[in-house]
DNA sequence: TTACCTTTGTGTTGTATAACATAAATGTAC
DNA sequence: GTACATTTATGTTATACAACACAAAGGTAA
């Protein structure tokens, strides 16, 4: 019964990395990808742990983490269906610098980091694979480091906003985002302190680029949100 | 002759990685490989520019930074020889994100990606080590934005020293930085103006933790500087 | 040598943003 | 529904750091 679901996400969803796998190594995943289920908030796996499977997300939304000084988090990566985490630890051979943690209700597929290692030996599409993301990761952890150092509250904020739409996009009206985040969970997203979150939100709101209900943002004006992004 | 130089150098210096390639796959990467100097601060390559040869600092210093707001530059990495960078974007199919420059005069060779893209598909092992660089880089990137984000100035600047430590070591003396970086590249590293970096530094020498002649700089007291590094 | 430019050093002022305080609104458990 | 905890909101104060100004020292070129 599972298995046949677990059959179906890997010969479908996943279709892009484990297609490449001829149907004899294609068993070897389905019997070994075990399927588990997270709450909000959730932590999946914690910083200075030892990385021991791959994660796919199927369904839900996570966020990767890092706790800093005086218990304030700086949220360094989003994970949205159908991605792939939790492996650059175990390339890197230490334990993982980051916490991931379920934003929403999600399902989570893993997989031991072990077969996933045979696998890449075995085939050179699956290394490609895993080396284009980890330099795009690269790309966007380095770019996020002058984002988060050299931009003002607004410029920060902004950036945020335009990540989340990027990252999980809007819903049927074209314009509220796709995900509902608490104000410090922004804040961490942006590196500033809750109570700023909350008040350049509401700066925002004043300025008409957005409008905010609870936890549900709606974008009315992207462009002058992805200019004050750039700086403002 | 110069070609003699260059199977030396891929032969002991570069060991590592391509010993693993037969003597066919060797010939072709000496024949591809070109040396290349580099006088103290000449740009390798910049920012957004298309990526096409992997670096390898044979000789010398070379920083990876990339401009940010209001020309203050983020120094992003520190290479030494003999290290291998300039791959991650052509890897991630996207321009360059950061600016690679000779902090002194340096030689460096460089390498058609296109050729080690060859050279990957037909070598696993050279996967695996692109794999394993790329993971720690993420790691050390994504460790980064915690210091540069949330550390106080003076826990930065001690930073930024113990990584100059980690990545160069010291002199014979066992105490001397062995690199001689200007003020401003100093605060480039650690997200700071130059006046404070000055600043900082002059109170470490107050603190009898180093001493400072021009650029030269000794350190005194490496465990409290690492101290101070991890909040203080 | 002199002239000039860059780097280093230090003091002063201004400001962005954290820290703190407190209240209202919302969510959650019983 | 009531009680309690959490989240959101807003105002006030404190401060770390940037910005600016200027001088001294050091490098570099004629």
């Amino acid at each position: 019964m599972i298995k046949t679901v677990i059959e179906r996400v890997i010969s479908e969803d996943l279709a892009g990395i484990w297609n490449i796998l001829d149907s004899d190594e294609k068993r070897r995943i389905v019997d070994a990808f075990e399927i588990q289920n997270f709450k909000k908030n959730q932590i999946i796996y914690a910083e200075k742990e030892t990385p021991e499977y791959l994660w796919c997300l199927l369904k839900g939304k996570v966020k990767l983490y890092k706790d800093g000084v005086g218990g304030r988090a700086q949220i360094l990566r989003l994970i949205r269906p159908v991605q792939y985490f939790g492996y650059r630890a175990f390339f890197a051979n230490e334990p993982y610098v980051s916490t991931a943690a379920a934003i929403e209700p999600s399902s989570l597929g893993m997989l031991p980091m072990s077969l996933v290692s045979d696998m890449i030996s075995k085939n050179i599409k699956l290394a490609w694979f895993f080396i284009h993301e980890l330099s795009r990761n690269l790309g966007g952890s380095d770019t996020k480091i002058i984002n988060l150092t050299q931009k003002h509250i607004r410029g920060r904020l902004a950036e945020a906003l335009i990540l989340l739409r990027d990252n999980y996009g809007y819903e049927d009206d074209n314009s509220t985002l796709n995900i509902y985040m608490a104000r410090e969970d922004l804040a961490n997203l942006s590196n500033m302190t809750t109570s700023n979150a909350i008040r350049t939100l509401s700066s925002f709101v004043t300025e008409k680029l957005i409008t905010v209900d609870g936890r549900c943002i709606k974008i009315l004006n992207e462009p002058q949100l992805r200019k004050i992004s750039k700086f403002g």
